[in-house]
DNA sequence: GATACTGTACTAATTAAATTAGTACACTTT
DNA sequence: AAAGTGTACTAATTTAATTAGTACAGTATC
């Protein structure tokens, strides 16, 4: 389901959450979903249980998951999810729009930046 | 010239780094000015000469200095110094973009995020 | 040449954060 | 009762950042 990478050197429970909110948001891991025990997680990925633990504590936090003592970890509701996340982007997008034009970077020249890249993914 | 941030969990050197981009780029710090000796820099900010000396060599390495043994170090040339940044900036932005567009936002919605959050630079 | 700056390199000690290790306890299901 | 689950907690370890200290080379000034 995930798999660590060593030469990132950001927080396993860091890697592992972003991991895991990429797979809920896209639908790879459906609304209610359980998941894995920190317990049987963390031996897949022969990590610490706590860091498992660590990772869907703070999961749980921002909303994403929920958990029911004695059951398990489960995936919050979709619509939540696809909230969340949007939020979280449009967070950094702004970060990022605000140095841009701390540079004199006018908008329509941030704009061209975004479609140039962009190719293809209109129609998607 | 500097002051640190200790809520700031970045370390030192990269927030020393940060800044002095930015006063560069800003034009705070003209082309060929003479920065603060390693020494003297540590002292003012009451940190280990060795964590100035790494963010001087960081900046030196991506280009936003240049270091003359037993003189000094200095500002880079204006033009350099602007198309460096932009170029950080531009990179983060694509990413960011990457990211929203996994989520499924369409251009035009990104896009509305921009013109929203932006009021009043237009004209700057 | 001597002095006093400057940058740079290097090793060792310390600090702080992430991670591991181990244990304990409460809840759920069978 | 047994076996799974989540959760909390403390202690040890590991790793990266930071500090501490020393050394050496280049520049400028007298």
């Amino acid at each position: 389901m995930i798999s660590l990478n060593f030469k990132d050197k950001r927080p396993i429970y860091e890697q592992v959450m972003d991991r895991l909110k990429e797979l809920m948001v896209v639908g790879a891991l459906p609304e209610n979903t359980q998941l894995p025990s920190v317990r049987s997680m963390a031996v897949e990925l022969s990590i610490n249980p706590n860091t498992i633990q660590r990772a869907y504590g703070e999961l749980e936090r921002q909303g994403y998951i929920y958990s029911i003592k004695g059951k398990g970890n489960f995936v919050a509701e979709n619509e939540r999810l696809r909230d969340l996340k949007i939020d979280e982007v449009k967070e950094k997008l702004i970060e990022v729009i605000e140095e841009a034009r701390k540079l004199g970077l006018r908008d329509e020249e941030i704009i061209s930046v975004i479609r140039q890249h962009g190719e293809g993914r209109e129609r998607a």
